[in-house]
DNA sequence: CATCTCATTTTGTATGTACATAAGACGAAA
DNA sequence: TTTCGTCTTATGTACATACAAAATGAGATG
């Protein structure tokens, strides 16, 4: 049987706010109205116009109403990958070396703010990642020993710290900025640079149900771009 | 009556993961089995699970039933303000100079994949925008006129190119990539800054169901951060 | 052993119905 | 006029039911 689906729904809706048959800011029917028109049942409707609700198309309001978003909220969805996939993926040798490890007081500076309530050290590392023995980034991580109390004993010679993160411990929110930064005499040097070079920081605080887990700065060598997609 | 609700079963579900009762890869019960646990009807269950899915906690396909996520994707989500309402909302004053605009031959460089396509003329704009009178960003923008005719007379002293386009034309995809350049000496005029300084270079192509509508390159002035939070 | 077919299982979706909830609208009271 | 309730209305959600579609796995076939 060729019911109408909700898809059908979403795309036709879509399609008229996209010819601007109906126009930002404008009300559109109502889910009864819609339902009756396109013969299907109310809950298709709803759920289509919940999905579009998602995507950011359209503003529901109980008892306002459906209206056609007026700003469409740009939103970039990107994936953050592992560094060690993104260098396989360009058919690279991945490798990397941690440089530092060892237990300090909480940091002031960036992300300071997170770390604001832990009052014992945590765990420090710096390591560099590598491309065919290439440098490509360099990091700075916190790690909270207190939520996250067996990583003291991880052997990071074979897995990186955000990769062995990534895979055992859950996170439930986060927080990134990105910047540009002019490396330092010491950056510079670990990423086989110039000193003064311009080169992307991602700095990344991740928390779980239990409090802050990690915060991470990751110095990218020079040149190198971050892509994303969004729809 | 305190039914169910589908945010209960999403809630106690993602508990369940994040406590690592159910474990990362492993299989969870069928919707007909929590649904008699929960107490309610199995299309609730459903509704929890699709959530948890469009929220990258589990994986779910029909006969193989739904798996914990196993690397979770890193993923950021966030909203790329409008350049004047990112100004306003630091609580200071904001204005745009247009300083180039004429009809050029579609570029190469960067963007230069997304006009493959084209062949006629586009519209070339450069401009800065400012907070408080002192510079900001830098941006490079070409927007194709054969979409979006009405941009030819758009006076732009009123209101930005950006802003014209997110209010009128609607967007369905888009890509971006952030890198770090240094600033050349006819940038780093314009943004108040030093040739060679490090700056947060973000590039934009946003595409419509008739093709390509605009890329823009925005260079934001030396030590900008751009922010954002991931759920 | 390889491969193809089909039954089975699990999720996906449509429907009618019923009630819940938010919030605009409107009128009564101060 | 303002403020406070209350009514109304559009969306939100729950449920039982039914069928659709995908993917696995088992059994038949070469």
């Amino acid at each position: 049987m060729a019911n109408t689906s909700w898809q059908d729904v979403r795309k036709e809706v879509l399609r008229k706010i996209e010819a601007e048959e109906w126009r930002r800011g404008e009300l559109i029917p109502g889910e009864m109205e819609l339902a009756e028109k396109f013969g299907c049942a109310r809950v298709t409707v709803n759920r289509a116009l919940r999905q579009l609700s998602d995507e950011g198309f359209v503003n529901r309001k109980r008892k306002a109403g459906t209206r056609v978003a007026v700003n469409r909220v740009q939103k970039a969805t990107f994936d953050i990958p592992v560094i060690r996939e993104e260098v396989e993926a360009a058919g690279k040798l991945y490798s990397h070396e941690i440089i530092r490890k060892q237990m300090v007081p909480p940091p002031k500076g960036f992300a300071g703010e997170i770390w604001a309530a832990e009052k014992h050290k945590l765990l420090h590392l710096r390591s560099v990642h590598f491309a065919d023995k290439t440098p490509y980034a360099f990091e700075v991580r916190w790690v909270n020993t207190s939520t996250v109390p067996k990583i003291a004993e991880v052997d990071f010679s074979h897995i990186s710290a955000n990769e062995w993160l990534v895979q055992n411990v859950p996170v439930t929110s986060s927080n990134f900025a990105f910047s540009a930064i002019a490396l330092k005499k010491s950056e510079a040097k670990l990423l086989d640079a110039e000193s003064g070079d311009a080169a992307l920081c991602v700095e990344r605080a991740t928390w779980n149900l239990s409090g802050p887990i990690t915060s991470v700065r990751q110095i990218f060598k020079p040149g190198h771009t971050l892509k994303t997609k969004m729809s």
